[in-house]
DNA sequence: CACCGTATCT
DNA sequence: AAGATACGGT
């Protein structure tokens, strides 16, 4: 039913049916007989199981149904049951006056497609032609899926041949099998009032249905967006988002045969690859075209939450670099900061945004294509909550000066998607006030977060990485990521080793020439009015605060030629971190100077990524703490 | 009752 | 792993 077919419409459907009733109690017979009549049905009467048998045998798709009595003093109903089962495919119906348990499983066992307690009621009967009906369906099914079809047309097919009156015209509508996995009958029960009992098909979101699943979102991500701007007018704000909700969606996808479960259900799955963020929704696109790279939207549901303790625990025993360990990275790309990072990679070369925003206690994080016009603005954004949940609650701006700690580890770990912080009070997002994007350009939306002080989750953050200091003085933190990292020079670049080894091995090795290039970054003063300029409040998407152009420039590609080990320099989520936490650092007077970014990824992701991404990096960015989060003192190589 | 989010099952 | 289904709450 779920998939787009009805039942039988025709008034003559039911009526006809040939049912054989079999019971040693004349009695019963009578008032079965009289009861199916009136039903239309086609009746005849048995009251010896043996005759029954005889009977079935001799005129083999005589009949549709049988209902037979339990206790026969010539043969146990159970067995006739079993001897149908063998011999002929058809459904039966058992039937006694007591309800005992294991006789019913008994009878389910069997075979039985249904139990009746004596009385039986007229309902049930009139019912009873449903059995045939499924039976029909299964076959159908069974049929399809053999032969590999999933068209569901075939299944119409079958079903129009079912009303079709075949079964009234006698003929052989029902072919001869043996009963299969009788177990899967165990479910009927009496009522048996509609197909419900007919396992749905699974959903298979396949890119193209995900693809409507996008739109959807964005769509209710672009109404958000309206509102955005005037809720926008108050610096502390609780900008707001649109409802996301599965029914929502649904409507917008207008997929007929879709449910609100399936959405819900398709919910709760964390795309790997995006940047989970504090009860938020996100939907992320990327770059159209490529398969696992698509876009999701996930809800902070039980799966994601499982990801995110397993990712804490193993975090857990190992103080490291903002409680982050490797083995966190190591083998998967874990959710959330590949997206940023990716972003980053993604940009490199190309002329696209970045662009960063603080609202209230809210950051925002866009990421915009450089091919969508000035208004297009729409792009990844991903929303980043702060750690300082009572500040944000009471709407509190962070004080610059303040933030250098605690409040910006709350980005650090956003960004890292790590701890989900509960207490993060309601937060949101959104961005851009253009109207047309096409679901080519990467986007990312936010959703808003239910406000909940006592929300404290199962993941309570852990405060040591919260609190690492960072020396404004110093021109780089003492903390280092557990390893590869480090090795700045004085006024070398520092040098990014990747963690990624399997990403290296797979990606790396083999070089495509844009393999590896790198990207002069201007230097950029950052000066405390920027800083308040912004704190103000985030003029929207406007360049406000920092404005850094990274331009590819060809010329400076270069192989990356990090000898030693042979090692290619690949980023990683701890890097970005790194790079935040240095931005968290410092507050003022931050020169950005070489930021060099080698390519690690090959050919393959390269290719997965538009052309147009190629031209160049832009950084624009609005808040100064998540400027700086680029803005290390030394060179940089993300390779 | 309609919808949600989440937990659990397959 | 990806979906379906169950379930409790609003």
């Amino acid at each position: 039913m779920e998939n787009g077919f009805s039942y039988p419409r025709t008034d003559a459907f039911p009526a006809g049916l040939r049912v054989l009733v079999v019971d040693d109690d004349p009695t019963w017979i009578k008032i079965l007989a009289r009861m199916l009549e009136k039903c239309s049905y086609r009746v005849t009467t048995c009251c010896l199981a043996r005759d029954a048998l005889n009977m079935l045998r001799e005129r083999k798709d005589g009949f549709d149904i049988i209902i037979s009595d339990v206790n026969m003093p010539d043969m146990d109903g159970f067995k006739l049951l079993e001897q149908v089962g063998l011999e002929m495919d058809l459904p039966v119906i058992m039937m006694s006056v007591d309800g005992e348990r294991s006789r019913v499983m008994k009878g389910v066992q069997h075979g039985a497609c249904d139990y009746l307690l004596k009385p039986v009621r007229m309902k049930e009967l009139q019912n009873i032609w449903q059995h045939v009906f499924r039976k029909k369906i299964l076959e159908v099914k069974d049929i399809e899926s053999q032969e590999g079809i999933e068209d569901i047309q075939m299944m119409k097919y079958g079903l129009d041949e079912f009303d079709n009156g075949q079964l009234l015209s006698g003929g052989d509508m029902f072919s001869v099998k043996k009963r299969r996995d009788m177990e899967n009958k165990e479910h009927d029960d009496q009522e048996f009032s509609d197909s419900s009992t007919v396992k749905k098909a699974r959903v298979v979101w396949s890119v193209d249905l995900h693809q409507k699943f996008v739109n959807a979102v964005n769509q209710i991500g672009f109404d958000s967006d309206c509102h955005l701007d005037n809720a926008c007018t108050e610096p502390i704000s609780v900008i707001f988002l649109a409802e996301i909700g599965p029914k929502k969606i649904l409507d917008l996808m207008n997929v007929p045969w879709l449910t609100r479960e399936n959405i819900a259900s398709h919910l709760q799955c964390p795309p790997e690859d995006i940047e989970p963020t504090a009860e938020s929704q996100i939907a992320v696109m990327h770059p159209p075209g490529r398969q696992p790279k698509t876009v999701s939207l996930f809800s902070f549901g039980k799966k994601y939450r499982l990801y995110l303790s397993r990712l804490q625990k193993q975090n857990e025993p190992k103080t490291s670099f903002a409680g982050i360990k490797q083995s966190d990275f190591s083998s998967k790309d874990p959710p959330g900061s590949f997206d940023l990072q990716r972003s980053i990679t993604m940009h490199q070369n190309n002329a696209a945004n970045i662009n960063f925003g603080y609202c209230g206690h809210k950051i925002l994080v866009q990421d915009m294509d450089s091919q969508i016009h000035e208004g297009d603005l729409k792009g990844i954004v991903s929303a980043l909550p702060i750690a300082e949940p009572k500040k944000a609650l009471m709407g509190e701006i962070p004080d610059p000066q303040k933030t250098s700690s605690s409040s910006r580890m709350g980005l650090t770990e956003s960004l890292r998607s790590l701890v989900p912080d509960v207490n993060y009070a309601s937060f949101e997002c959104t961005f851009s006030k253009q109207h047309c994007w096409s679901g080519e350009v990467p986007v990312m939306q936010l959703k808003q977060l239910k406000q909940e002080h006592d929300g404290n989750t199962h993941l309570p953050l852990p405060s040591p990485r919260h609190h690492i200091q960072m020396d404004p003085l110093q021109s780089a933190p003492s903390i280092c990521p557990r390893t590869s990292i480090m090795e700045r020079g004085k006024s070398g670049p520092i040098e990014i080793k990747p963690f990624y080894t399997e990403y290296r091995s797979n990606h790396v090795t083999s070089k495509s020439p844009v393999d590896s290039f790198s990207v002069q970054a201007d230097s950029h003063i950052i000066n405390s009015q920027d800083f308040e300029a912004i704190s103000t409040f985030r003029s929207s998407m406007k360049n406000h605060g920092l404005n850094q152009n990274f331009i590819n420039n060809s010329e400076s590609v270069q192989p990356n030629s990090i000898p030693g080990n042979g090692s290619n320099l690949v980023p990683s989520h701890e890097d970005l971190e790194f790079f935040s936490l240095q931005g968290y650092g410092y507050t003022e007077n931050i020169g950005l100077q070489n930021i060099e970014f080698s390519d690690y990824t090959d050919s393959e992701l390269i290719t997965e990524l538009p052309g147009h991404l190629y031209n160049g990096l832009r950084l624009n960015c609005d808040y100064l703490d998540l400027i700086e989060y680029l803005t290390v003192d030394q060179g940089l190589f993300i390779t």
